[in-house]
Order: C-alpha cells, then sequence, then structure tokens
DNA sequence: TTTGGTACTTTGTGTTGCAAGGTATTGAAA
DNA sequence: TTTCAATACCTTGCAACACAAAGTACCAAA
C-alpha cells in the first residue's frame, strides 16, 4: 500500500537523478552503496534496481569512468569518477536546473 | 538533430509536468490549447501529443473534470476544471517540490 | 563449510513524454 | 457550393526511465 505523496514525490525525482549523481560525484568519487547513503541523507532515496543501470547508462556515455578497489571487507567497489564530459553536463543542468525552478515559481505564483 | 541540453530539459520536465497543469488549473479553467500557451510562456514547452494524455489521466484520477464551451470561432473547447481532490493533491505536490527543492540545494552545496 | 554481510547485476513491468498522424468543427474565400 | 485554412481534440507507436524482485559473486568469521 503505498500513499499519494509517494508516488508524487516519486514522480518529481524522475529527471532529476542524474543530477544528483553527478552532484555527487563532482566532490568525490564514490561506489554505488556510498552514493546510496548520500541520496538517502539528502532525502532523495532511490533502490539499487535504479542506481546501477544510471551508473551504467552515465559510464556509457562518458560522463562517468570508474575504477576498482579493495573493500576492507566484501567483494571489490568500484569507484565512479567524473569525467570532464561528466562536469561539462553537470554545468547545463545546473543552469537547466535553475530555469525549471524559475518557471515552476513563475507559474505557482 | 538535439541538442544535448534539450534532453537535459525534456528529463527534468518530467513528474512536474502534473504539477504545473494543476497549478494553472488553480487559478482558472482554461483547455488545452490555452494551458499549453501558458507553459510556454513559463518556458515549461510540451506538446499536444504530451499534454492531452495527461489532462486525461488527472480527469482520470477526479483530479480535474471539465466542460464543453461554444468558441468564437472553430470547434468547441474542453475548458477543464480542477476538483477538491485536485487542490488537495496541489498541496502535496507543493510540499513536494519544495522539499525536492531542498534535497538538490543540499547535494548541490 | 556454512552463514551473514557487502556489493554488483539483470529481468520484467508500468508510467511517462514525445513524434507523428488522424478526426472534427467552423467560417470565409473561391 | 465547394474548398480551404484555422482551431481544437484525440490516438498510436516508440523509447527512456524508476522500481521491485530476484540473482550472482566475494569475503571473513563462526
Amino acid at each position: 500500500m503505498e500513499s499519494t505523496s509517494d508516488n508524487v514525490r516519486s514522480q518529481m525525482r524522475k529527471g532529476v537523478l542524474e543530477y544528483c549523481i553527478l552532484s555527487i560525484l563532482s566532490q568525490k568519487e564514490a561506489y554505488a552503496s556510498s552514493i546510496l547513503e548520500e541520496l538517502k541523507a539528502a532525502n532523495m532515496l532511490v533502490v539499487e534496481g535504479t542506481l546501477y543501470p544510471l551508473l551504467i547508462r552515465q559510464k556509457n556515455q562518458g560522463l562517468l569512468s570508474y575504477r576498482w578497489e579493495e573493500s576492507p571487507q566484501g567483494p571489490p567497489r568500484k569507484y565512479y569518477v567524473i569525467t570532464e564530459k561528466g562536469r561539462a553536463q553537470l554545468s547545463e543542468m545546473d543552469a537547466a536546473w535553475q530555469e525549471m525552478v524559475s518557471s515552476i515559481e513563475s507559474l505557482r505564483k
């Protein structure tokens, strides 16, 4: 049983997730589980099944690269790193986001 | 040939269109073409093929109702009206939107 | 050697936005 | 009267996306 509120929030998250990922990775490298934690801390909750394909898409687009690193325990981690192209895309997204905030504000006057 | 920027903006629009529609209709009744113009004025461009199904969905969810009205010229217009349920949903969306703006801000610090 | 924790991946489903094309009404021009 | 342009509404097929659920793999401790 899902609340209306959950639906609303889930719908709105669509389309800004890529922006969130690039933003997180622009500050420091991270692997999927740690990205999930950051998103959770920012109230932008997503699940594994959403994040992994998204990271792969962004890597295929050349926005991210990655490297393997040993974990203190458990299997190795895939650390993602933002590329130059990714930073350029992030700039685009900053502008697009600001524009959308303005648009909503003007509609919500 | 579509620019990266268009893709970015198109993706971000997902999920907030319903919010925009309810917002517009909360101020006054409107028919599809006039809603398109308002969205265009707010830089939230969409096309007919997006808007019509969306209005029908919202009507089926009980968020909107409509009535026919003669046009000064051309076929009659379908004026959409927001319902009480629609206004409740709009309140939800206001809250969800504000939360998302905060989330992005905290990630983009 | 089995168990539990960590981490990455894949599959199937439903929703959404969009391009493109279609239908219907009206009034004015040919 | 027929044709045309403008207005308005609707439908179909497609691709992208978020998500639930299930699966695979690695490691260390019991």
